[in-house]
DNA sequence: TTGTTTACTTACTAATAAGTAAGTAACTTA
DNA sequence: TAAGTTACTTACTTATTAGTAAGTAAACAA
């Protein structure tokens, strides 16, 4: 992995763990032996970094949902919900939350980015659901878009509301939602 | 209203909406026409004054729900509703959520002040869940604590979402929970 | 009336932030 | 092999941050 990539893993775990306000060049710098103005040449503005960031994820989203397009969509959603157990785990956070609470600080720029990231999450798990309640793997009321944003926000809080009661919380919002799916 | 009191007023409103770690003391001083000094002089340390954000919080929500005491559990919930949909109109979100997302960058001290003012809402809206489930006024499934951590999560990144994706989305997730709660 | 407390202001400090200009060593291309 | 180009470092600037020390004017108390 080269220097930029290494920059782009570091930024996203630390706007995860600690929000993109709160995390300076000299904390990507650091870990990674580098100088500060080593990272202003792969990404010469913060929010050059910003948008990276969030452009892996999309990227990364796309490939993941890619890899589990085969399988049944309950299958899908489980493997869904094992990504932010794997965040809470760490007591991070997941990239649209953090960086929906810092949304009004963010370059407008970055912001459009974040929007995309959030449809495509919302768009891929509304097609997963319709498909799955069509197929009966899934069982819920009203309209599919709709419930994707109540699964959505509950597993995103899951991990805000994790860091500050524990983990089992997560477990208890993840274990009822999939009963909710079930019957 | 005293300065202490506009000071913490003006703090609340500057955590909700750009976040605890994205204001600094001239934020506050500044529109209060007051300079940086006196801001340290009522509260000498950032973390006094989060404390003391919290604090105002926590004895606001006391008082709100002591005064819906009186009225059916399913018209306490959309009392709560009212509370986050003004948040909403504001693009602002709400404290829990904004604090847990720089929960790890916070002093112990504060951490616990943020972990009370979470057990208090979701003390409050178990007992409410509970009691309203009881009188056949609210129908869910599974224990009304699990219960109250998918709706107070619904709730806290509604406002993350609305933010993202503008006011409708707020509506839209209020109202299927609603209907929800009555099926 | 004198002393004390309250609620500030003035004028700072030390640390840290993002960002830049100029230099350099190693690799690549014509 | 000479001339870029890439990927940095060194050394800096400017702005902002939280926080402080000392002074002051007005209210209050003995």
């Amino acid at each position: 992995m080269d220097t930029k990539e290494k920059i782009v893993e570091t930024a996203d775990r630390l706007v995860r763990a600690r929000g993109y306000n709160a995390f300076s060049y000299k904390d990507i710098s650091a870990p990674l032996s580098i100088k500060n103005a080593a990272v202003h040449y792969h990404f010469p503005a913060k929010a050059d970094l910003g948008i990276a960031v969030v452009e892996r994820e999309i990227s990364g989203f796309i490939v993941k949902t890619a890899e589990w397009a085969a399988l049944p969509e309950d299958e899908q959603i489980m493997k869904l919900f094992e990504v932010f157990e794997r965040y809470s785990r760490d007591e991070n956070i997941c990239l649209v939350a953090s960086l929906a609470s810092d949304f009004k600080t963010l370059e407008p720029a970055m912001q459009a980015k974040v929007r995309e990231m959030s449809d495509n999450i919302l768009s891929w798990l509304t097609a997963c659901l319709e498909a799955g309640r069509n197929k009966g793997l899934l069982k819920f009321t009203g309209p599919a878009a709709t419930r994707a944003l109540l699964i959505i926000t509950n597993l995103q809080s899951s991990l805000l509301m994790s860091r500050i009661k524990g983990q089992v919380i997560f477990r208890q919002i993840t274990g009822q939602l999939l009963e909710d799916l079930r019957s």
